[in-house]
DNA sequence: TTGAATGCAAAAAATTTGCATATTG
DNA sequence: CAATATGCAAATTTTTTGCATTCAA
């Protein structure tokens, strides 16, 4: 990340104290809401950031390449840095759980679009929801 | 339709001229967010309904199981009849172009996910995003 | 008759935007 | 010094909730 600075430069971006600090909040929770990150980085010693500030730089860091984000639900984006595992994710509908899973797994549906409409699907920008092994087993019954 | 007054007393619930005139218009829509269904409810010759009553029979309508919704992007349900043709969207994260595909194209993958993870996979309940023909062509350039 | 449903207005929750001020390069 | 970023408050957008009134069964 040390050229951060220079990624943000060439496109006529700074390098400042919040970026920086939005940075390491993002790195040391994984992955969160904007409202999670806001109050990391209040904790992080120095003065809190206003929520706008939050959102501006989330969304600039994410032009840059520095971080993503995924939709767990319909309305909260998780950032990420970007160079985080990829993995998608699958949402229990019923309990909520949120399960990990190696892109891998996705690959023949991914190809299945691509021959079938041309379309390129970035299977991990929003959750796939359904049932848990749990809850479906319970459901069953 | 002509037991769905069955259904929803079954649970408790009336039949209002409200529920008849919603299930029409999203009959007519095909597939739209509750604000499209608003109006175009209140175009068919009645009175206009209050958002709220939109938003409270859709989700009752759903539990009785005559409609169901996805999201195309992380804001906005869409709501279509229960019996409609099931289909997965893709959304093109460039020209916002929605492709439709059909369930097939996934079974593969929700193999996959249920082999691995016991996980009972949903994949339409959130739209697959990722760039359409023309735009990953206009993006390899 | 009576409990469910409606309408309206106010409350929430999550972003976004305007603008004066502070800062980076 | 000039242009980008920040902070704060106000404006948006979308959905939810309280409550008195109406209406289906």
């Amino acid at each position: 990340m040390s050229d951060l600075g220079e990624s943000l430069r060439a496109r006529g971006m700074r390098l400042t104290p919040q970026r920086s600090r939005i940075i390491d909040a993002v790195r040391a929770l994984g992955h969160a809401t904007p409202d999670l990150l806001a109050a990391a980085v209040g904790q992080d010693g120095g003065p809190a950031l206003s929520l706008s500030t939050i959102y501006r730089n989330l969304e600039a860091l994410e032009e840059v390449g520095v971080v993503s984000h995924t939709h767990l639900d319909h309305r909260s984006p998780t950032y990420h840095l970007a160079d985080h595992a990829e993995h998608l994710h699958l949402v229990c509908l019923s309990c909520g759980v949120v399960i990990e899973s190696p892109v891998g797994a996705a690959d023949p549906f991914v190809g299945n679009l691509l021959a079938r409409h041309g379309f390129v699907a970035d299977v991990k920008h929003m959750a796939i929801h359904g049932w848990c092994r749990a809850c479906s087993a319970k459901a069953a019954q």
